[in-house]
Formats: C-alpha cells, sequence, structure tokens
RNA sequence: GCUCGGAUGGUGGAACUGGUAGACACGCAGGACUUAAAAUCCUGUGCCCUCAACAGGCGUGCGGGUUCGAUUCCCGCUCCGAGUACCA
C-alpha cells in the first residue's frame, strides 16, 4: 500500500485517545520530566502555522524523553480569560463564555489533527470555576500575608499582628507603603478594627491603595506597566493616559531581589534574563536628605509640610559638585516650597507639564525646561546653599522624585545647567571638557570636594556612606525601577476579586464561599455611573457586607500558577496535592515565546516564591530550562496592476520581472494560490473575479509574483493555516516541516515552498520498507556493516540535537539516513526497527504504523536505541593535508596507524616532498590524529 | 541613547571545542520512463575566466588583527531585527 497519510494519522490518533497513551502517572519508579508549553488564549481566529511550532518541539522532546525512559508529564490547557472575548461580548451580546467555548472547540480540533501526545485527562481552562477556585485561593493567601525583611520571606499576617500588639511597628522591617505612620502597641490596642484594617492594608502582599494608574479609556479599565506598549494598550493599540485611582495591587516589590538573583539559577535565555534584570532594574546608591533653608520671613504660599528633602542618587561621590536640586513637577513638597514670588513661574509650568501627555514626554527629551520655587536647602557635607527647581525630567514615580543636580557628572543636569545658568562644579580631576558635555567618570581623584578630596571612587562611596549614616541625614540604599503590579481591571471577563466592602473597607470572603463564581449580566460594558460591568450584577451581594468588590483579576492571574494545576488538575480540596507537589516538582523544559519575559514570566515567578514561602510549593523558581520560539512571520505575495498617468487601475497585470517597465500598484494576493512565486491564473480569477478578462503580462510563460515578509493577517491574505496543509501532506510532514524550517529560536517568516521535500522523504522512508508493489517487505538478514554505519549514525545525531534543541539539523540527517538505506537496499528488520523508534517523535503517525508492520505495539513506551561508536569506525580516512596553510593533497590512510606512522607516511609521500622543497618541516600540525598542516 | 541578537549561493539553511565552507532541502537546467501528464528516478547547479575540460582566481556584510590555518577568536565600522527609554 503506498503512504496514505490521512488514514494512518487518523487511524493513530484515535488510538492514541483511547488508549490514553499519554497519561502521565504521578508517582512511577522512572524519573519524571515536565515538558510545558505555554497554554494559549483561544481567540476565535484558530490555529495558525506559526502557533504549534514551539508545541511541535516539545512534543519532540516529551516523546524523546518517553523513549529515553521518563515519566513525562506533558499537558496542555487554554487560558481562557481575556479581553477579545469581551469585545466581541459588547459588540454582539453573545455571552464570552459561550464563543469562549466555540474557540476552544475549534483549538482542540486543530492541535489533536497534529498528533501532539498531550496528557488531556489533565486539561485545565482559567475561567473554569474549578480552576478561577484556586486563583482566587491564592489571592486570598496573598491578602493574608505580609513581607518580613528579617526572615525575607512573606509571612501570615497574624505574625505581623502580634508584633504590633507587642512592639508597635517601629521595629517592624516589611515592605509596605511608604505612607506608614508610626503606632505603639498601646495604639494598637486601642484602634477599632477598622483602624486596624487600614494599618493592616498597608503590609498586605495584595492592597488596595490610591495610586497612579495606566487607565485606557477606550477598553474602559487600568492595565499594568507591561501591558502598556510606548504609551498604548498591549491589546488593540488604544491610547493610555495617567491617573489616580483605588487600586488592588500586588506587592511584586517586595520580591524584586530574590527575582534578581533567582536569574543566576535557571537555564534560560540570556535576552529573556536581560530584560527580566532591566524591568526590575535594581541601582546602588545613596539616599541624602537635604534639610530646608529656614525662612525667617515667611514668604511661603502654604505651610511647609516636611523640613528636608530626600533624593536618590547613584552617585554620592558626586555631592560636592551639587548645585541645584530639581524635584518632580508632582512632588508633593512642591506646593509649600513656593514662594510668593516664584508662585506664578511654578504655576504655569505645572499647567504645562499637565498638558503634555505621557507620550509628548516620553518623545520630547531634547528641550531643556523647568521652573524656580525660591527655596533652597542646605548641602549637608558642605553646608552651602543650593536653590530648588522643579522639572519634567525627574519622575514622581522612581526614587524619591527628587533628584541633586550634578551638571560635571551627568549629561541631564548639565544641559539643565547651561540652560538656566547653575554652576559647573568640576569634583574629580578625570573629568574632561565639562565646558562642552558632562563627563560621567569614575576616574581619578576628588578635587573641590571637601573631606574627600583626593579619595579615588571606591573610598568616596563608602566613606560618604558611612559619614551620611553617622550624621543623620543619609545612607546607602538600594533602589528598584519594578513597581508594584496592578491587580485590578474594570472588566467582566476575569476572576472576580474574592473581596466584599463593609464600611468601605476591603474584607475576604470566607473560603468555603470559594469559588466566587461570576455573575451573569444583560450587557458588557460599565453602568451609567461608571461602575465596571460587574455592578450590572443584580442580587450579586455578600452575606455579611454591602458590596463585593467589582474588579476582576488581570489576564496574568490564571497563568501565574497554572503549572501547577496540571500536575494535579482535578483536585477539589487544593490546588494540587501535596504528593503531587512533591513528585513534579518543577517544570524542567518550558516552551514559548519571548513576549512574556517582563509579564507572564515575571509574575510567574513571584507567585511561586511566595507559595514556596507559605510551604504549599517546594522549587524557589517554576521553570528550571526555558526555550524561545521564534515568531514566525508572515510572508505576503503581490501582483502588479498597470496604472494609467492618472493613476487608475488597468486591467493589466504585470509578472514581478517585467513590473519596472511600467506604472505600477501592487496588491496582495492570497499566499495560497502560488506555489514557488508562481501565480495560479485560474485561481485567480476565482480569488479577484474582476481581474476575470484581465491581460496577463507574463515572463517565461509564467506570471511571477512579488514577496515580502509582514505580519501574518488576514487582511494581507498571508495566512496559511494548518488544516490545509495538513490535509494535502498529513501531520507528520506538516511536524517535520515546521523543524525543518530552521532553528527553532530564530524568527523567520512561513514560506511553504519547501514542504515537497519534506513530503518526499516520508514517502520515500514509506517505501523503504515495501517493495515495488508496495508489499509490506523486512526480512531478517544478518545487517551489513553499512547498514548499521548509517543507522548508528543517525541514532547518534539526533540524539546529540534533541538535546540541544537542534531539530532543523536532525531533519536533514533523517534524510540522509534513509536515502543511505534506500541505496543500500536495506530491509533489514533489525536496522528498521531501530530507524522507526529513533524518528518517531518526529512523525509519530507513520512511525506507529510501520512499529505495527513490524509486529510490536507500545511505540512510545520503547526504549531509544542504543548508539554503537564502534559501527562508526572506519578502516580508511582521506583527509587533506596542506603546507603553509595552502591546500596541497588529500591522501587516504589506514585509521589505526599512530601520529609517528602516519608522518612518517606523509613526508615519504613524493607530491608532499616536492611542496617542501627538501626542507625539514618546521612544526606538523595534528588534527585528532591526522596531519592537516606542514608548516616549513 | 542604552542593552541584546543577527548578516553564509537564486531561496530556507548546514558547518557542534578554529581544521576540505555551502550538508540537507527548495528552485532552476538537462535527461530517463510515458502517446501525454502526474508520479518517480538520474545528472548538473557559489561567483569569475573558459566552447569545454584541465587548471586557476575570488568567495561567509565591510576594514583591520591573532594564527600554519578564521563563517568560528579579538578590535573598529555598516546595515537589519528585538527590548527599553529622561531611572538620577
Amino acid at each position: 500500500m503506498d503512504y496514505q497519510f490521512r488514514a494512518i494519522e487518523e487511524k493513530w490518533q484515535k488510538y492514541w485517545a483511547q488508549n490514553q497513551t499519554f497519561k502521565a502517572e504521578t508517582n512511577s519508579t522512572k524519573p519524571k520530566y515536565y515538558v510545558l508549553d505555554m497554554f494559549p488564549y483561544p481567540s476565535g481566529a484558530g490555529l495558525h502555522v506559526g502557533h504549534p511550532l514551539g508545541y511541535i518541539a516539545s512534543d519532540i522532546f516529551s516523546r524523546y524523553k518517553r523513549l529515553k525512559g521518563f515519566n513525562v508529564l506533558h499537558p496542555m490547557g487554554y487560558d481562557s480569560f481575556g479581553l477579545p472575548a469581551e469585545q466581541y461580548a459588547i459588540q454582539t451580546g453573545q455571552h464570552p463564555a459561550i464563543t469562549t467555548e466555540a474557540n476552544i472547540a475549534t483549538y482542540r480540533r486543530q492541535l489533536d489533527q497534529i498528533g501532539f501526545s498531550f496528557d488531556w485527562s489533565r486539561e485545565v481552562r482559567t475561567s473554569d470555576a474549578g480552576y478561577y477556585k484556586w486563583t482566587q485561593w491564592i489571592f486570598m493567601q496573598l491578602f493574608n500575608s505580609w513581607y518580613n525583611l528579617e526572615t525575607d520571606r512573606a509571612e501570615d499576617i497574624s505574625t505581623l499582628i502580634e508584633k504590633f500588639q507587642t512592639a508597635g511597628n517601629a521595629d517592624v522591617k516589611a515592605v509596605c507603603d511608604e505612607d506608614v505612620a508610626p503606632f505603639m502597641p498601646s495604639d494598637w490596642s486601642t484602634f477599632s478594627s477598622e483602624e486596624k484594617q487600614v494599618q493592616l492594608l498597608k503590609y498586605r502582599l495584595t492592597y488596595l491603595k490610591e495610586s497612579t494608574v495606566n487607565w485606557c479609556p477606550a477598553l474602559g479599565t487600568v492595565l499594568a506597566n507591561d501591558e502598556v506598549k510606548d504609551g498604548f494598550s498591549e491589546r488593540g493599540g488604544h491610547p493610555v493616559e495617567q491617573k489616580k485611582m483605588m487600586q488592588w495591587s500586588m506587592r511584586i516589590s517586595a520580591y524584586a531581589e530574590r527575582l534578581l538573583q533567582g536569574l543566576d539559577t535557571i537555564d534560560w535565555p540570556e535576552p529573556i534574563k536581560e530584560m527580566q534584570r532591566n524591568w526590575i532594574g535594581k541601582s546602588v546608591g545613596a539616599s541624602v536628605r537635604f534639610s530646608l533653608e529656614d525662612l525667617e520671613h515667611s514668604t511661603l504660599h502654604a505651610p511647609r509640610s516636611a523640613n528636608y528633602i530626600e533624593v536618590f542618587t547613584t552617585r554620592v561621590d558626586t555631592i560636592f559638585g551639587v548645585s541645584f536640586i530639581v524635584l518632580a513637577p508632582e512632588h508633593e513638597l512642591v506646593k509649600s516650597l513656593t514662594t510668593d514670588a516664584q508662585q506664578q513661574d511654578i504655576d504655569n509650568y505645572i499647567a504645562q507639564t499637565k498638558k503634555k501627555s505621557e507620550l509628548d514626554r516620553m518623545a520630547d527629551t531634547k528641550t531643556v525646561s523647568g521652573a524656580f520655587t525660591g527655596s533652597y536647602v542646605i548641602n549637608p557635607v558642605n553646608n552651602e546653599k543650593v536653590p530648588i527647581w522643579i522639572a519634567d525630567y525627574v519622575l514622581a514615580g522612581y526614587g524619591t522624585g527628587a533628584v541633586m543636580g550634578v551638571p560635571s557628572g551627568d549629561q541631564r543636569d548639565w544641559l539643565f545647567a547651561t540652560h538656566f545658568n547653575l554652576p559647573i562644579i568640576q569634583i574629580l580631576d578625570g573629568q574632561k571638557n565639562i565646558d562642552i558635555e558632562a563627563d560621567a567618570t569614575k576616574e581619578g581623584r576628588y578635587i573641590n570636594s571637601g573631606f574627600i578630596d583626593n579619595l579615588g571612587y571606591k573610598e568616596a562611596i563608602s566613606y560618604l556612606n558611612h559619614w551620611l549614616e553617622r550624621e543623620g541625614v543619609g545612607k546607602a540604599k538600594v533602589n528598584y525601577r519594578m513597581r508594584d503590579a496592578i491587580f485590578g481591571r474594570q472588566r467582566y471577563w476575569g476572576e472576580p476579586i474574592p473581596v466584599y466592602f463593609k464600611n468601605g473597607l476591603p474584607y475576604l470572603i470566607q473560603e468555603e464561599e470559594l469559588p466566587l463564581v461570576l455573575p451573569e449580566i444583560d450587557k458588557y460594558l460599565p453602568t451609567e455611573s461608571g461602575e465596571p460591568p460587574l455592578g450590572r450584577a443584580e442580587d450579586w451581594v455578600p452575606c455579611h457586607g454591602e458590596s463585593y468588590e467589582l474588579s476582576t483579576m488581570p489576564g496574568w492571574a490564571g497563568s501565574s500558577w497554572y503549572w501547577y494545576r496540571y500536575m494535579d488538575s482535578k483536585n477539589d480540596t487544593s490546588f494540587a496535592s501535596k504528593d503531587a507537589i512533591a513528585y513534579w516538582k518543577d517544570v524542567d523544559l518550558y516552551i514559548g515565546g519571548s513576549e512574556h519575559a517582563t509579564g507572564h514570566l515575571l509574575y510567574s515567578r513571584f507567585w511561586n516564591k511566595f507559595l514556596k514561602d507559605l510551604g504549599y510549593v517546594n522549587e524557589e523558581e517554576p521553570f528550571k530550562k526555558l526555550i524561545n520560539q521564534g515568531m514566525i512571520q508572515g510572508r505576503s505575495n503581490f501582483v502588479y496592476r498597470v496604472v494609467d498617468e492618472e493613476g487608475r487601475g488597468t486591467n493589466k497585470l504585470v509578472s514581478f520581472g517585467l513590473r519596472k517597465e511600467y506604472k505600477t500598484m501592487a496588491l496582495h494576493v492570497d499566499v495560497n494560490i502560488v506555489e514557488n512565486e508562481i501565480l495560479d491564473l485560474e485561481k485567480f480569477k476565482v480569488f479577484r473575479p474582476e481581474f476575470e478578462d484581465a491581460e496577463f503580462i507574463l515572463e517565461n510563460g509564467k506570471y511571477i509574483c512579488g514577496v515580502e515578509v509582514e505580519k501574518m493577517s488576514k487582511s494581507k491574505f498571508n495566512v496559511v493555516n494548518p488544516d490545509v496543509l495538513i490535509e494535502g501532506y498529513g501531520a507528520d510532514t506538516l511536524r517535520m516541516y515546521e523543524m525543518f524550517l530552521g532553528p527553532l529560536e530564530q524568527s523567520k517568516p512561513w514560506n511553504t515552498n519547501g514542504i515537497e521535500g519534506v513530503f518526499k522523504f516520508l514517502r520515500k522512508f514509506w517505501r523503504l520498507f515495501h517493495n515495488e508493489e508496495w508489499v509490506f517487505n523486512v526480512n531478517d538478514s544478518i545487517p551489513t556493516k553499512a547498514e548499521l554505519k548509517a543507522l548508528h549514525k543517525i541514532i547518534k545525531k539526533v540524539q546529540d540535537d534533541v538535546e540541544r534543541f537542534s531539530f532543523n539539523t536532525s531533519v536533514s540527517s533523517f534524510m540522509i539516513a534513509v536515502n543511505e538505506l534506500t541505496d543500500l537496499k536495506c530491509k533489514n528488520r533489525q536496522v528498521l526497527e531501530d530507524l522507526v523508534v529513533v524518528l518517531s517523535p518526529y512523525a509519530p503517525h507513520i512511525c506507529e504504523e510501520l512499529w505495527e508492520l513490524l509486529d510490536h505495539t507500545d511505540l512510545s513506551n520503547t526504549p531509544y536505541p542504543t548508539f554503537n561508536p564502534a559501527y562508526l569506525e572506519e578502516n580508511e580516512f582521506a583527509y587533506p593535508v596542506s603546507v603553509n596553510g595552502k591546500m596541497k593533497m588529500n591522501l587516504n590512510l589506514s585509521l589505526s596507524l599512530d601520529e609517528a606512522a602516519v608522518k612518517e607516511i606523509v613526508l615519504a609521500n613524493e607530491q608532499i616532498q616536492g611542496y617542501l622543497e627538501g626542507k625539514e618541516p618546521k612544526k606538523i600540525i595534528f588534527v585528532k590524529g591526522k596531519i592537516v598542516n606542514l608548516v616549513v
């Protein structure tokens, strides 16, 4: 029988499903291996050919690991809460649960026909109440926890309450809001329970607080920093503005240092680690207090609310070079610092910055602007009077929202000083040309710097840090750029936050009340009063309080712990059993896109560390090894329509090579009717009926299309659907072709042109087991040396390739192996059996079929063939010998010779002698026992 | 601006620790089989000079360097892609 891929694939997909072939058992005598894919958001468009790339790679790896004797967990599920389903619901009134269900069905059908070895019995969906019950439960644990800096871990809130009762909050070292007011144990005992709640909220790991948020008016919701790109929402590309709102946040900043340190312990691509490091943005420096100059006659508009300004700097050593202080325009002290004389200036400036959108402010980094407050501070190191300015190059959100201006050492300060005529003081003898630009060097000795004169950089930093601390005006400090993550979304299609309000304060619902089920509503828009959609839910009232929290959780909540749910997805009493977590531990291999670097991959590490602190999980890091598959871009094809003088399209289309001779416009053409850039004219006339009687100007009788790389999208007619390719070539061909396309981690445009080659290979492979009449034909002869050599070459190659995720090179090697065995007319059972096993991770269907024809069962549990290097040994080898690096000749020599014998034969060779011109070689270079070069 | 990644034939790509660059595949050209087509098989295919062969020259973005020998290592640049952006 010819290679009937359709029948074969259908047969084995059914077999795998019925026999639950890939069901992973928790506990086994085999070692565990956990291979995870980033689960998809089931969008309405279904899978295109780029989506399965990572899944195919992880599937090959999983199947390979099974052959290697591991107990493999390879699950799949859906990240099924999210914006698109809700946007669709707003437009159509269709409940998001219904569209999501339909999309999942499409995804499942598409995934199934590729023949993945997923254990579907463990499937999860983040929008299932049985799943989000535990997302809500984790939220409750976070709410009930605080971060103790002394033990450097999260602890139950009860240990904090105990400290408050016995010692107040003065000695508590915690990550908390900046505005905690000190209180004594005696105060605590007099606090009402509501006052206690208010205090505790400042310490909880999820907290409700008035904060500046990214508000997206078009989506009607707030967004986390990683969901905003260049001032626009990541989903939909709508403008985002800053707004103050009461919002739920997660205190991820508590974990900043551990998230940073942990990166050194995991095997991830360096670029992703680097992105997370940048995102966390650790800077080591010092905070310094500049006390405000006393004003004898108050000329201030408002009373002072503090008597010092705190700045953060990474260069305390430059403190003697300070010639001004700059506050962010939003800084809370600005009002109370401004003198009557400067009031107008300051008001104008603040009004001006407010008008500038966040985008303008980012785009315009050249213009220097600012305003003087009229007030001064005293520099603690030399008691000099320093003016206080405001300027929008200082950000309220970073550090203390105030900087010390050192024009000689910082370019922005230099520009500011030059623009406003402030002094520029040289502080290091190593600084050059500071009249032209700032010089941030750390080289040289300090000058004009009082008591640190003549010190070098390192001594100056450490001396000053001690000095500041001793004088009580500052101390060494580490700052992180990473903000706490905004957690509430004013949307419907997400996990309800398990919180109710009483007298304006948030309280957790009872654990027994979980899951807090998403209520039904009639419309998916905000209420008339501007509340989130959940405000429309009638009769949705908590038993103890006045109302539920109306925000839902962000998209990343459900995906921040899902790998644990797969370990024990049906568990009703915990998110996963202790036993399952102890057995599966962590993800050994995680494959997914790099777009999640500062979102999902950071939040997951955060939640994992938190769950570890509370003792629910055992590993500090969730994903031991990470691989990023490259993005598959679209590859668009174009036809060129001739246009007339006025630029109107005519009824003529010119082939790519001749288009320069005419005035043309390029039109997208469906890539599915173009093969090797040759347009199928008949199909084109169906695709574009208006060109039915168009004139085609051909070259060599063909219409050649133009090519461009663009994003894959329907509107560009460059979407290639895997269903179509599976229909024409089968899943095994698709799997191997996706791997053949290039290195897994590299982004590349999709190009179907080469798929024929892979298809031909599978047919040759099939033919290897059959005779000319397509009758199955293998024999029990003794394998020849050549056959064994071809076999063991591929056994080793695939093993090496899979271990280093170089799947594309193995596909080529399979082709070579099959060609060799075909040439050898190999029909040997022993050799062919091993070949089937080696190929099975890549092309599982055809291999299962052949395995059955070979009278075997249970291919997925067959051991991977053992490589025997003895079969690769050659009696003779040919290698090039050169003289002085110039290629001279090839010699055939026996492998058994040692270096001395090789040397003797090479030197005795007449041709070599001729090249040497009678001289003795100065040096003889051996590589792996062979002479490659003679140096004269 | 900063950080990271990349550049190899007509195309996708290979070359794993410096050792015959271009494996494998696509495409193209020619041939076999066939009434014909499809399918299959065979041959050739980096560029230049040459009718062709032999032989030779040039070749891994550009310019240098280290080395007997560099796609691979080092220095300087160009271009492309990604991330990030007044972070003090």
